[in-house]
DNA sequence: ACCTGAACACCGTTCAAGT
DNA sequence: ACCTGAACACCGTTCAAGT
């Protein structure tokens, strides 16, 4: 995909940036399971010790994968904001987004969500989490400052509309819920949530 | 934890149930990544192809490790399903059984909903997941004939009723929500579902 | 039927050595 | 600074052989 102009058999401008790119390919086609670091020295053209100059080891490398996810859901998710949209279109166009991107990239998904992250990884993981959630948040509080959503802790608002989202994105990525069925129910997974299960009286 | 009167060093009455246990001893303990075959058949004290016997290979126990951790909560909720009770005291113990296994078998839940499971397994895999989620469709069903709970697709409704709670024991399963605030939450999860974000009139 | 022990190909990690 | 090549300990899987 990248040509230079320089067409050397090994040493890459930027063999982190080819690492990362080559293991997401291979995490995409065939599964977090078959991704090898000695593989991936070897269709990436380097030897299989040269990636520890740049993660520690396999976990770094699957770490840092996580957080290149958080980042591009992130901007998915704030470039689907639109803070002039009424409340119901705009939570139903952020939660298509964030569903969107589940739906896309489902073996990375659950990487990110994945337990046994490196303890020190693991700040800038719930950060990430947090900047993905932070459009859902400052909507709940810009609808609760105008009346239209329940009072209460924001956070806590916010962790349940998140929590349903990601209950569905979750189903569909393990392979409970096909991708369309998933994308196809946010309207609804929206508007119950909002309205409630149980009926409203006139 | 077992003592049998017959001491032999090897040849268990039951290698597969020995494998089963020792293979999610150590899934609480040490986690997914620890688990190997060779060291669970060391610790079972049975050669390292022994397994083989028993399971094709990993993925297979794996798979097993999943199912049995399915029927597991398949119990619990429904050991906590009591039809007699008010719809949200009712499904608020529903949904709390289901938290409190999440949050006691986090690694074990992981691997319940993992993708990569064999093809072959994945029909019986998703009617476990069916059978956990019963007592849900059930209180759907009963409470919308008494109109409790708004018309629709009850199939669509549980569903997002258990992606909700999914979604939050996901979340702490993942190291994102401790283990207590999700259970805590459980309250107000189930209320906001029942009644929606939005301010309701009088 | 059930298990063993050797064998094979592969893996993650480490480290002295090269440029 | 960045990468190589050999080495080490471990792994999953297979298979002839034992009881």
């Amino acid at each position: 995909m990248l040509s230079m102009s320089e067409p050397r058999p090994y040493h890459h401008g930027d063999l982190r940036a080819a690492l990362l790119a080559g293991a997401e390919d291979t995490l995409r086609d065939k599964g977090a399971a078959a991704l090898s670091l000695r593989e991936l020295a070897r269709t990436t053209g380097v030897s299989h010790a040269a990636p520890t100059r740049h993660f520690r080891d396999k976990q770094a490398l699957l770490d840092a994968l996580a957080l290149t996810g958080f980042e591009r859901m992130t901007r998915a998710v704030h470039g689907a904001d639109d803070p002039a949209l009424p409340l119901e279109t705009r939570l139903t166009a952020l939660a298509r987004a964030y569903l969107r991107f589940a739906v896309d990239n489902a073996a990375l998904l659950e990487l990110m969500y994945a337990r046994k992250h490196d303890p020190d990884i693991s700040e800038q993981l719930a950060a990430a989490v947090e900047g993905a959630l932070t459009p859902f948040f400052q909507l709940i509080t810009d609808a609760q400052a105008r009346g239209q959503i329940v009072e209460g802790d924001p956070e806590h608002i916010t962790l349940l509309a998140g929590a349903a989202l990601h209950g569905v994105a979750a189903f569909s990525a393990s392979g409970h819920l096909p991708a369309e069925a998933a994308l196809d129910s946010v309207g609804e997974l929206v508007h119950h949530l909002l309205h409630g299960l149980t009926p409203r009286r006139g």
